[in-house]
This record gives C-alpha cells, sequence and structure tokens, in this order.
DNA sequence: GTCTATACGTCGATAGAC
DNA sequence: GTCTATCGACGTATAGAC
C-alpha cells in the first residue's frame, strides 16, 4: 500500500473500514493491533484515530452497520408482501442466503466478536439481531397457526432454521461444484421440508 | 483461590486446563493473558509452563482432547450398531445433542479458535472434525441409498444438520421452559422432516 | 490529515532462588 | 513445584510538529 498525501479523509476513512473488517475476520478482534490496521490502510497508527474514538467504537460500528444493513435490506427487498406463509418463508430463505453469502467477513465478526464488545454495545448488537430473528418466527407462527406449517417448537425452529443457513458460510464458497442457484434450492428443500411444509 | 505449597503437579495440571478452557470460551484465545489464568489456577505465570511449552500448545490441547473425547464416545456409545439409516440418525442426533449440550465451553472454544492454531494444529483439528462429519454422511448416504432419505446433496445436508444441532449451544439453558428430553424430541423431528424421512 | 515520538502498561517467556 | 524478578517486544492512545 502506497503512501498517500493531501487530503484523503473520506477514502482514508472507508480503507480503515474495510481493512479493519478483513482483519478482525480474519485473526480477531483481540489479535489484531491497531498498528496492523494502520500498515493495511497506508497510514500511521496515529492517524486512525482521526477515524475512530478507539478500538472498540470501531469494532461496534461495523457490527451495528452490518446489522442495520440486513434489517434495511429486509425491509426495502423486491418481493415486498408475498402471501402465502410458505411464500413468505421461501422469500426469507433466499434473502438470507444471498444477504450473507456475500459478506463472509461481516458474518463472520458479528457472530464471533460479540463477546468482546462492552455490555452496552452488545445489547444494542443482541437487540438488532431479536428483531431479525423475529422476522422468520413470524412467518413460522402464521404458517403453524394456518396449518402450513407442521413444527412442535417455532422457536426453536427459528434458532434451527438460522443456524442451518448462516452455517453455509462456513463452507460455501463459490469455485465448487454447486452453484448458488443449486445450494439455494438445497437449503430451500431442508427448510420446507424440516418446517413440515409438503412441496 | 488458595495458594497452594508442596507437591500439587497433577492437581495443578488439571486445574490449568480447567481454567484455561472456562477463560478462553468467555474471553477468547487472544484476549486472555497467562498471567489471568495464572491467577485463576492460583499460582504465578511462571509456574505454568511447567504443564505447558506455550499458550499455543495450551490451546491445542485443548481442541484436540475435544475432538478426541467426541470421536471416541461416539465409538463406545451404548447403541454400538443400529439397523436401519433412521435409527443411525436418530441414535447421531441424540448423541451429537446430548454430547455437545454439557461441553459448551469446549465446543465453543473449537469452532471459534480455529483462527488461532498454527497452520500445522490447524489441520489435525480439522482432520478430526472431517471424521466427525463422515459419521453423519455415511448415515446420510446409507439412507439416501436405499431410499429412506431424500435428500438433494447428502454432503451439504451434512453441513446444514450439523450446524442446525451445534447451534443449540448458542441459545438452550437448562433453566429455560424446555427440559432436554423435549428439545431433543424437536430436534430429532425436524432433523428427520429435513432428511425427507417420514416419522 | 498525517506524521513522528512517546508515555505507560501488559504481553509471553525465561532465569535462578528456595 | 513454585516463587520473584526480569527481558525485550508490542499494545493502545495521545501530543505536538508540519
Amino acid at each position: 500500500m502506497a503512501r498517500k498525501s493531501g487530503s484523503n479523509g473520506e477514502k482514508t476513512a472507508k480503507e480503515l473500514r474495510k481493512a479493519a473488517t478483513v482483519l478482525f475476520a480474519k485473526n480477531g478482534y483481540a489479535a489484531v493491533s491497531m498498528r496492523q490496521i494502520a500498515r493495511e490502510v497506508g497510514v500511521q497508527a496515529g492517524a486512525l484515530y482521526l477515524y475512530t474514538p478507539d478500538k472498540q467504537a470501531l469494532l461496534f460500528d461495523l457490527m451495528d452497520e452490518h446489522m442495520q444493513d440486513i434489517l434495511q435490506a429486509w425491509e426495502g427487498r423486491a418481493q415486498p408482501h408475498a402471501i402465502t406463509p410458505i411464500e413468505r418463508l421461501k422469500c426469507f430463505v433466499r434473502f438470507h442466503i444471498r444477504f450473507h453469502l456475500p459478506r463472509a467477513d461481516e458474518v463472520f465478526i458479528s457472530y464471533m466478536e460479540l463477546r468482546n464488545l462492552t455490555p452496552e454495545n452488545f445489547e444494542v448488537i443482541q437487540s438488532a439481531r431479536r428483531t431479525y430473528e423475529a422476522i422468520l418466527h413470524d412467518i413460522l407462527s402464521d404458517g403453524q397457526a394456518d396449518g402450513t406449517f407442521k413444527l412442535v417448537d417455532t422457536k426453536v425452529a427459528t434458532f434451527a432454521i438460522i443456524a442451518m443457513l448462516t452455517g453455509m458460510n462456513t463452507w460455501y464458497r463459490g469455485e465448487g461444484r454447486l452453484s448458488l442457484d443449486m445450494v439455494e434450492d438445497i437449503y430451500l428443500d431442508m427448510v420446507l421440508s424440516a418446517a413440515g411444509a409438503k412441496r
């Protein structure tokens, strides 16, 4: 990375976020130093403090932005109001996969670095996560009520389905034998079956 | 923790492993210092190096022992040879849940601290994990072959089911509204349905 | 906006007394 | 088997020059 000169504030701010995301995901928040991040950005460590009050705020901002992005992306998705629970569930599964897969680093951080947040910051992120889980839970509850789904417990099913879907990030790489469309169909099939819906 | 005097080697060794497990799980390997661990054990930091050559070996030993424990527990489980794929799958799900739930710290470490292993140590742990995943994959393949299961892809299903089951560790606490037996039944139901098996 | 220099603490690991 | 003392490196964060 070459040194910069002159005014680069906006660009540096963006590069800082990107470098921190990559390094935190790869090595973990606690194992990454501000000096490492600065080296990646191409500035000295002290200059980073023009863009973040401290390292903790940097982590929190990355996680908070990620959670806000998810919720906003869901609100503004293409299909605003599917009719049946089964269509809504399909819509959710596709959304989850398509949103999470291209953001492997952000997803990884948001799951792995929860324990490195201060209690106050932790609560904010957890609250956003609960909001997201509630989206799926509402779908399952509605489908359960009208007989579309046959679940023993909708709350457990919410956790199970999200864990199953997010787990894809740990193994899927675009270069493998399966295209994104194929994987999407495979997970759709398993989720609908797990929910007790006929296909 | 009270100070010790006299010969306590064996006891200290065990306490070291326990303290490291708890602290690594709670705060992360990189964020925990040898001094913290020593304080928990009740000795000075230097004394820890009688029991481990360095911090990395300590992490690896914990993870390796955990993986070996899983594999040995599976080999020596009560039901040595179930007949049908469906019974074998039920057996696996019950085993996974019953083994992982009481070992929340070890499971957490084994998933979260992979990136803090040296490449050589990482390969050892990954190999053990693949061995474990192959157990489930064999069951799914056999059931697929004889028509018991209806899966689009048994490899993806292996990842999906393990992620779903292990995800339980992130939310289940014994004090909630659901007993272990109930949760086991809920997950059994979802796994069998996801595999396309009739109940 | 970025640099250099630095304060000050803590880290992993070792040496040698007991 | 454990202690105290210590080494050299590195951590976050700040101050002040340019």
